[in-house]
DNA sequence: AACAGGGGCAACCGCCCTAGC
DNA sequence: CGCTAGGGCGGTTGCCCCTGT
């Protein structure tokens, strides 16, 4: 059995979006606010998918957005937060005030991967091209200025209460990781992550901390063994939020000392 | 001036997740 | 517990514009 289609595909317009379904979309949200999406193109006299109404809104309509050229700070922030998180577009963009998901993919995908190429770097593993895991695993330990070498110090505040199935995922995953600390005891993987900028932590059930939780189990899952993360360095220095009250180097003496 | 090729980006597609029933 | 609708996400497509010939 299928699944319903979201909409009826005969009746809705397709491709680029004039002006005045512009003005009707953000004329109804303003109105009415986001969401319903399936129901909101025949309220708001728009013959279009709900689907395609969202994806207008989030990614061109919103007042919040930042148009224009990526700074060479977001280019790097993007990079190293790539270099963590994979191909999650949308925790990137959650680190990234003003940016879509969808134009941080583009923008990877056009601008940073020849970027990275140009340095001599994988996009997918941001480790020097031909490398092979099993020269990963065998190679001493070598610095690279653009590499994204961190070691992450991993601090689980939520233990005990969380009703995230993360964590309970996470302390499955914790005996391995113990045993790849052995193999590797110059690997810290002590984490640290809190919400950059951000002095009063989200209340439970907001859009804020599932993206924190779900950013945070971003950040588990990349801890999995990484032999160059070798030097202990508070994830919030490395991402250049020295200044965020979520810094933690102060607490950490090691990260303190090896800044 | 005309055309071809490539790059950039908006939009679409299809799958996945989750809340509600 | 299973089903479904709604929403979200990553990957892909296709159009438009720019540049080179």
């Amino acid at each position: 059995m299928g699944r319903s289609p979201c909409c009826e595909k005969a009746h809705t317009n397709k491709g680029a979006w004039t002006k005045e379904e512009d003005q009707r979309l953000i004329s109804y949200i303003k109105a009415h606010g986001e969401g319903c999406w399936r129901s909101l193109p025949k309220a708001a006299g728009l013959l279009r998918c709900g689907k395609s109404c969202r994806l207008r809104w989030i990614n061109y309509l919103r007042p919040d957005l930042k148009r224009g050229n990526f700074t060479d700070e977001e280019d790097e922030l993007i990079i190293k937060l790539h270099s963590l998180l994979g191909n999650k577009w949308s925790l990137i963009a959650g680190r990234l005030p003003g940016r879509t998901d969808n134009e941080i993919k583009n923008y990877w995908n056009t601008h940073i991967k020849r970027k990275l190429l140009s340095r001599g770097l994988d996009p997918q593993t941001h480790r020097p091209i031909g490398e092979s895991y099993s020269d990963m695993l065998n190679s001493t330990p070598q610095r690279n200025s653009t590499s994204p070498e961190i070691a992450i110090s991993y601090t689980n505040d939520n233990k005990g209460n969380s009703p995230n199935p993360i964590d309970s995922q996470d302390e499955a995953n914790s005996s391995s990781v113990s045993e790849e600390v052995q193999h590797y005891p110059e690997l810290n993987l002590e984490l640290s992550i809190s919400l950059p900028f951000q002095s009063n932590p989200p209340s439970a059930n907001t859009a804020e901390s599932k993206q924190q939780a779900s950013f945070n189990s971003a950040l588990t899952a990349a801890r999995t063994p990484q032999p160059f993360f070798t030097t202990a360095v508070c994830l919030c220095c490395h991402l250049g939020f020295q200044s965020s009250q979520a810094c933690r180097c102060q607490t950490i003496p090691n990260a303190q000392a090896l800044r």
